[in-house]
DNA sequence: TGAAATGTTGGGGCG
DNA sequence: ACGCCCCAACATTTC
């Protein structure tokens, strides 16, 4: 009688919930990952984050080859899958930790429906954040959708919590399994040359400081490790220093878009804010195209823009400008650049990427007023003064010979001004 | 986690 | 000493 744990976005096997929870209970449990068709069909083979997941599923299948376990893999649909399973093996008990995204929750209503019919016990975790999307709410129950109130109740409730990492020591209830762990090409799967980076931490010392400066790489790489659960929230939480309160309103500016996107899941494909709705976008495809090629002839969004396509990591300020940009200065739609994003970001997720880029367009919960716009000179002048950062994503930069602006910014800003304010008029 | 436009202040040049 | 102008520096308002 097997016990499944079926990871999804928790990709590590040490303070994960739901592993945890079945290796207490059961002496026989089986971890396994369905590499999903509904997800992989609509990406490209040699898609960099598939790659991610391939080679830490590796990396798990050797850590349980140790305890004389191994990954289950499968590609194909979850629900097609798990029927599969019921039939052709005894299953005792299935375990997951739950992710809040719309097509997720569907998913995993499904299979609990299955295992229901099936009459076979069924448990999902709290695990990808610390306070799931109830947890947090204001006096009237109803969700918050401002972020400094929502903060402070976050903060609040975290004092009177305990919260460590898990410690596993029951990895002997593992399955006895030897089966052999699937090649890249066997599930559809082609090497791609964009790696996700190892996770630093020496860099949140200063994040507060230097955050904001393109150039100085003071991040860490953390956000496709948290994306894909390769480190829970938990353990990152118990590796910042009690000062790091910057980077600890980062992690709670996750879980606010979190519960948002749960609570408001039509912003998926809607203004949150939806007296916007009647803003006129020029959706130019040309504009467009050469804002996703970097080629707009503003060095700091070009730079960005490159960074993107080149490495699949951009740095969140860049992020900020060349979103703004898109929004602003070229009147395009914010799903057209969310949608860029979401192909491109190795640490792309629902909730954060759809919440930034409605921030950015003015159209979202909470969101930067319409009549704030970047202008794309001074920020360099604020955040990348030496043009270092400028410099890497734009080989041999030359302020001289540099191709002139797509549009020309003052023009670009009133123009956005009007529209934003004719669209507004109009409800 | 904006930038531009507009308003205010005060020092210096000058008649 | 005074009034006037200019303008930089800073503050406030507006988008």
């Amino acid at each position: 009688m097997i016990n499944y744990v079926w990871l999804r976005r928790d990709l590590r096997i040490e303070d994960n919930t739901a592993l945890h929870n079945a290796l207490e209970k059961y002496n026989k449990v089986q971890v396994i990952f369905i590499f999903d068709d509904h997800i992989l069909e609509e990406l490209p083979k040699d898609d960099p984050r598939v790659n991610f997941i391939y080679d830490t599923l590796e990396k798990i299948n050797r850590q349980l080859n140790k305890h004389n376990s191994s990954l289950t893999c499968f590609r194909g649909k979850p629900e097609a899958i798990w029927e599969m399973l019921l039939k052709e093996k005894k299953v005792n008990s299935l375990h997951f930790n739950r992710d809040y995204e719309p097509y997720a929750t569907l998913r995993d209503e499904n299979i609990l429906q299955l295992f229901k019919r099936n009459k076979i016990a069924a448990f999902s975790y709290k695990d990808q954040v610390i306070f799931e999307k109830d947890e947090v709410v204001k006096k009237d129950g109803l969700p918050y959708t401002v972020y400094t109130p929502y903060k402070n109740k976050w903060l609040t409730n975290y004092a009177s919590i305990i919260s460590t990492p898990l410690v596993d020591s029951k990895f002997k209830n593992l399955n006895n399994s030897q089966q052999p762990f699937p090649l890249k090409k066997e599930l559809g799967i082609h090497p791609s040359l964009i790696k996700v980076k190892p996770f630093s931490l020496d860099q949140l010392d200063n994040y507060s400081k230097t955050r904001d400066f393109p150039s100085l790489d003071g991040t860490s790489y953390l956000s496709p490790h948290l994306r894909f659960g390769t480190i829970s929230v938990r353990q990152v939480i118990a590796l910042l220093n009690k000062e790091d309160q910057i980077f600890l309103s980062e992690l709670i500016w996750r879980e606010f878009f979190m519960q948002i996107l749960a609570h408001f899941p039509k912003i998926q494909t809607n203004n949150f804010k939806s007296k916007y709705d009647t803003v006129k976008w020029r959706n130019n495809e040309e504009d467009f195209e050469k804002w996703c090629k970097g080629e707009t002839g503003y060095p700091i969004v070009d730079a960005g823009m490159r960074q993107l396509n080149e490495t699949g990591y951009m740095h969140n300020r860049v992020r900020m400008i060349t979103a703004g940009f898109l929004c602003k200065h070229l009147l395009i739609d914010w799903k057209w650049g969310e949608a860029y994003f979401a192909q491109k970001l190795l640490d792309y997720d629902l909730s954060a990427n759809n919440g930034n880029w409605q921030w950015s367009a003015g159209t979202g919960c909470d969101s930067a007023p319409y009549f704030r716009i970047f202008n794309p000179t001074e920020q360099i002048k604020k955040f990348d003064k030496e043009l270092k950062y400028i410099r890497t994503w734009v080989k041999d930069f030359d302020e001289l010979t540099y191709p002139a602006p797509i549009v020309e910014h003052k023009f670009a800003r009133e123009r956005c001004l009007r529209i934003y304010k004719e669209g507004l008029s109009k409800n």
